[in-house]
DNA sequence: CTTAGCACTCTCTGTCTAAGAGTGCTAACA
DNA sequence: TGTTAGCACTCTTAGACAGAGAGTGCTAAG
């Protein structure tokens, strides 16, 4: 059997499993079923029922007198064919907004209070990654001399983002030098984004033999010193206390593996990675391509985007044992308003 | 019986008792004290001695027939008066040096290389903060014109230091104004901390009638926005997966309390802040000013500074039962490196 | 003052039992 | 043919209990 047979009844019921597990963390029994069903069947026929469902690989039981569990695949099923997704009131999205955090910040920090926004209302662990720079457009650079080989470079988007880096080259350089490097940097690439400009400048260093020489190979040299390869992704965290909370992570050692992941980030940003050019939320759920360190939880994410490039992605991580139907709409809002914002 | 009373073999035997427990974990029996101090002292003897370790509330049994725990007050006698540092090896000393990060990132990440350096070298949970602007000699001050109302203070310490803040003015603000502030402040503050130059600034505008008056009121209201009081007070954590690890707190219970603290940073803001004056190394164990979530911890702590201006605190948190010999020394090194490492 | 001996206390582990939850199967029913 | 009630069966959980072991406190002797 497999899971397009599932009949009208056998999705209800596996509903009623999954939506139960979520609320309860407790196996959940043909008899709890029928109370909430609130139909004329009884227990025994739901039993019947979830021994179809078990031959599905669709739910499981710890031992043999105990209740079901649902199996990834049951939550991929719910997800994709059973949710109904839990619109935010009104309310909530008022709320949202008035603790929506001011713009006068660095990016950086805006995101972090969003994190933190988010992790407090949907009471999950958050995490967002942000491209940032490469796909940043680049409206004005500006260099801040700082010691004689030693600047400041500012970046800004024409959104009004900012990104500052401080770099170190292996010469001297002075303010009027750096003013004419500033200048010609504006001038040519206005309106681009930062992986563009790298390509281009690459292609006329080749080129040019003329007075820009120079100018054009320390401009490179400096953007790649400041944007360049060694630029590390920066992942960000928020309410990791929250998945401390959990019932299903109450042992010191699962606990550890996913702090361990959360440390070495790499399991996140990979998953996070796959996904640039997806359109709305998605859902990884345990064992689907997640790392075994977070083998229990799964993960909802959104990108947000500044006029359709992608800018950054933002979500949940939490037991795979997650409230979706809210969790979901929560994570899009957030993703769609942040988009809007990065806008004005 | 007061702790003054220790004569040299009750000191002996403290000592091992809390060396063991460090060690182990498990509660010290008289006989594995006999065992190590490989006197020909009986088990028997040392019992008589634990009795009166007892009374003078150095050490406690969990129950009648088990082996004895040190108490807080054991452990800071311990420190103060028993503990012989371990001082860092030259090939430890060597390898921090070869993994300390290189100068060229703003300082916040370099607080952060630091931190997960220390938390490696250590095994423990790693707790930084930096007063950062308030305290910071002001060198040069630079302004970047983002949106009409809208800028980038960037403030350049003598060392080299750079700090940026975004800034939202309630009115348009133009390169050439922002310039005529930039310069003024410049030639008046050079070399001035944050604070003394807003208390310096409040003063002339009540004095002031001139044709500086409104750059005056201008350079107050944007400096304070920039660095005023909303700014927070950040703390940096990093390695937060070892206090996993630890036996004492292989308890979801504990585990919550202690992220709460981590999370509401409060708690560990306020201990650092008690020492800022503080030369050297300073340590709480237990329940010695530690607020109730982190009352099995111990914190220890060192603040770094540039040119004998406080800057900063590093440190280690952890059980009580922590390695203070080698923890001491590591905390005191990396503070110490890291003061001279600012001023180059 | 130190130590050996010994009874005592408490924890820990394993075993056992009874209760309870929940199932699987079967036979009867609509 | 699908549904249901009944019932035996399985497994978990909690509590009680016993035996082993760790470690102590006390006492009396050195």
């Amino acid at each position: 059997m497999v899971v397009t047979d599932l009949n009208k009844r056998r999705k209800k019921i596996l509903q009623a499993i999954v939506e139960l597990y979520i609320e309860t963390a407790v196996p959940v029994s043909s008899q709890a079923i029928a109370q909430r069903l609130r139909w004329r069947i009884s227990a025994a026929t739901i039993r019947n029922v979830m021994a179809e469902l078990i031959e599905m690989d669709l739910i499981w039981q710890p031992h043999t007198s105990a209740g079901r569990i649902p199996t990834d695949k049951a939550y991929r099923y719910y997800i994709d064919s059973l949710l109904e997704l839990e619109q935010l009131t009104s309310q909530e999205k008022e709320f949202i907004e008035s603790q929506y955090p001011a713009r006068n910040e660095a990016f950086e920090e805006l995101l972090k209070e969003i994190l933190r926004l988010l992790s407090s209302f949907s009471g999950y662990t958050t995490v967002a990654f942000s491209s940032g720079l490469t796909r940043i457009l680049f409206k004005k650079l500006e260099f801040v001399s700082l010691q004689t080989s030693k600047l400041l470079v500012v970046l800004i988007s024409p959104e009004g983002l900012v990104k500052t880096t401080v770099v170190q080259v292996p010469y001297k350089i002075e303010q009027p030098e750096l003013l004419k490097i500033a200048r010609f940097l504006n001038a040519q690439f206005e309106g681009l984004a930062l992986d563009e400009i790298k390509e281009r400048l690459s292609l006329q260093v080749l080129n040019t033999q003329d007075a820009f020489f120079h100018i054009l190979r320390k401009a490179t040299q400096i953007l790649e010193l400041a944007f360049g390869g060694l630029q590390k992704d920066e992942l960000y965290l928020e309410g990791t206390s929250c998945i401390l909370k959990q019932p299903e992570f109450q042992n010191a050692q699962k606990l550890q593996a996913i702090f361990r992941a959360f440390e070495k980030q790499e399991p996140l940003l990979s998953i996070i990675k796959r996904g640039l050019d997806v359109d709305g939320v998605r859902v990884y759920i345990g064992k689907e391509g997640l790392c075994e360190d977070i083998q229990e939880c799964s993960l909802v994410l959104s990108n947000f985007k500044i006029e359709d490039r992608y800018f950054g992605t933002l979500g949940v991580i939490g037991p795979r044992r997650m409230c979706y139907a809210k969790v979901i709409s929560a994570v899009d809002y957030m993703a769609d308003i942040l988009s809007q914002r990065l806008l004005i």
